[in-house]
Order: C-alpha cells, then structure tokens, then sequence
DNA sequence: ATCAATAATTGATTTAGATCAAGCGAATTT
DNA sequence: AAATTCGCTTGATCTAAATCAATTATTGAT
C-alpha cells in the first residue's frame, strides 16, 4: 500500500526508515469505488490525496452545468481542492474515481505536523507543486495560442497511456473543448496521416 | 533593499537574525530600466527574481510571433521561467521591465545552497508555489469557462490596482484576448453600467 | 440476452471573438 | 516643436469552435 508514496517521494528526497514509519501513521488508506466521490463541490475537501491505484478526477460544473475537468489524477499522482485543503473554505472542485481506486488521504492538520516533524517532506511538496506549477503555466499559454487540434496532438504526444483510459467526452472537457470538436478533429488527423 | 523580500518572507515563515544575513549573500541585487530584458526567449533564465521595486513581465512569443503574457510580477512578487531555471534547458518566456525596477536575483547553485542551508527557505517556497499554482489553476478554469467580458470583469474585481499600470493591450494579452476585444468589451461595460 | 443509459459520430446553424483595415490621440524621441 | 512610434478605438469581415439536433455505437445493468 505504501511502497509506491515512498517510492515517489524518493524519485524527490531521501528518507530514513523511521521517517517512513512516522510519515505512514499520518496517513489513511481508502478504496473507493469507480464513481465515487472524494469530494463534493461546495463542501470542505479535507484531504490531501495520494493516488496509489486506479484514476480520479477533478472537475468544475459552471452556472450552465457544464462540467470542466481541472485533472486526471492516476496512481502516483496527488489530488484535492488545494485551496479548499490549505484554507478550509469550500471546495471548487468535485473529485471522483474513474476507476476503482485505492487512495491515502491526509488531514490538513496532519500534513502540518507532516511538514513540521519531517522537514524535508517540505522540499518534497516544494518540488511537487514547482513541477505542477511549470505544467499549469504551459497548459494556459497553450489554451491561449493553440487550436483545438494542436492541444489535442499534444496531449496525444505526451500522455498516449493516460489518454487510453480516458473517454473522449472527458478528454475534450480538459483540452475546454466541446465533445463534438474533438471528435470531428480526430477524424481529420487520421485522414490527414494517410 | 532587502526589506522588502524579508517582509515577504517572514509573512510565511520565521527567519531568525542569522538567518536573513546568511540568505542576503545568495542575492545579487540590480537594477533594471524601463525596457531593459532579464532574459531572452530562447536563452537559460539563470535566476530567479524577486521583485523589490516596479514591475516586469513574462511572456511567450508563438509561430505567428503573437506575444502571450505569462505573468505580472510587481513589486513583492518572484519571477522567472521556473523550468528553465530549475532545469537548466532553454527559456519559454521572455521577461523585461515595464518600468524602471529593482530586483534581487539568484542563481540555482546559490537557491540550492540556500534551502540547504536555511531549510525553512523550502516551506516558504513551498507555500509560495501553492498559492501560486491555486491561482494558475483558477485561470485556467477561467480562460475554459468565461466569456472575455467575465474575464475582465474578474481581474478588474481582483487587481484593481495593477490593471492601472498595465496597457490595455498587454492586459489583453494576458487575459488571452484581442485588443480589439477587449477595447470594445470595455465600453459594453461602461454603457451596462448607466 | 435484452433493455437502458451513456458515448461517439455526423450534419446544419450560430456565434464569440479574431483578423484586417483605417483613423486618431497620446507619448516618446530627436 | 516636429516627427515618429505606440496605444486605443471603431467598422467590416471572417472563422474556429460552440450549439442544436438527430443517429448510431458501446457499455452497463437487470
């Protein structure tokens, strides 16, 4: 249950065993079922979550219901309404698993004390969220200078694992395009390729 | 010179006496002129950049060589191109001066050597790249969801003071606009207003 | 295996915002 | 102070993608 956190940390930080014993009594593990929800939009999001199986999502409904999803979260991943967790307001954000999933949740004041008896965890979240923070940056300028074909090409190009196990409606919602535009474009790369 | 980053600092963490004068000697300060470039496109952003005084901008220029503004760093606020920086490959972004300015650079040795050596300096940047990542998140819900009047309706309720010193069009470019759009959005709202 | 729900495709139409183009006012340079 | 550059506005036109609508897969549930 734990060997892929730790591993993931590791790809960042060094921990000695009894860091790795300390850092598990602060987590829960949880399975949840494909479609259930992590949170709710509107509702608090109380966890900070560690993927260790399956795949989640977090999404945005906007006044016309329409559904907008912020992220994919695939085993290695974390995910919640970070606003929400840090500040404890309500949560923009719904998440729910797109798969049968096994997660580890922590509380925020878990992470804090986290942070505070293993220091480095702090170096650990710092070059998580650097790394998010470059992939987000990227991700507007692109929603900004590319078409629809050109974000989905992309997408294509560096994720073609998770981009299997996602349907095309909720692909096109992430790329902020409409499923029909997404469906028609790829009809023409196929023929564009022949 | 330094006041200004410690007041910053100290609003996220402690810094102890010590400290703040083992921190100033990884800092370069300098001084930039209206126009004047902290880095090109193309080239390794070797710093990064705390703004102590005016106001720079980063943007990315595309095929069509359509300027994109990434980012608005007044003073208090850090710039750079994180993954440039980090990793030492070529910049996306270029970053220049919008009025004369002062800033406090450093390099990746010394920010390395810096969260080495003042390891608190990891939780304030962890915090810092949360808060930002919060943010570019929310924009980019914002840049799928909104109309381009909402999105100038939104930063004008959110940065009223900064929208002064920003052209119209460099507004629009950040907001991923036309400047044309966004001229004729204005006066909609103005006329909605009476 | 059947039925119901959900996802994907295809076509017709609309629309928000971009692009092209021209003129004007303000600011910076010499 | 004149000249040149730059920013803003306004109008006309164009276009990528959204929306509306119907049809056909595909998947899931009983």
């Amino acid at each position: 249950m734990y060997d892929i956190i730790f591993r993931h940390i590791e790809e960042k930080v060094r921990l000695t065993q009894a860091e790795k014993e300390l850092i598990k009594t602060f987590f829960t593990p949880r399975k949840l079922k494909k479609k259930q929800f992590l949170v709710v939009e509107g509702h608090v999001c109380s966890y900070l979550t560690f993927v260790s199986k399956g795949l989640l999502k977090a999404y945005h409904a906007d006044d016309k219901g329409n559904e907008h999803i912020n992220q994919f979260s695939p085993e290695g991943w974390w995910t919640s309404d970070m606003s929400s967790f840090f500040s404890g307001g309500i949560s923009f954000y719904s998440i729910d698993a797109m798969e049968d999933s096994e997660v580890l949740l922590i509380t925020s004041e878990n992470f804090e004390n986290l942070t505070v008896q293993v220091p480095v965890m702090d170096r650990y979240f710092r070059l998580l969220f650097q790394n998010s923070l470059i992939t987000k940056e990227r991700r507007l300028i692109s929603s900004h200078t590319h078409t629809a074909e050109e974000k989905y090409r992309h997408i294509l190009d560096n994720n073609p694992d998770l981009i299997k196990r996602i349907p095309q409606n909720l692909l096109a919602s992430y790329l902020g395009l409409s499923p029909e535009t997404l469906s028609r474009l790829k009809k023409n790369i196929v023929l564009g390729h022949q």
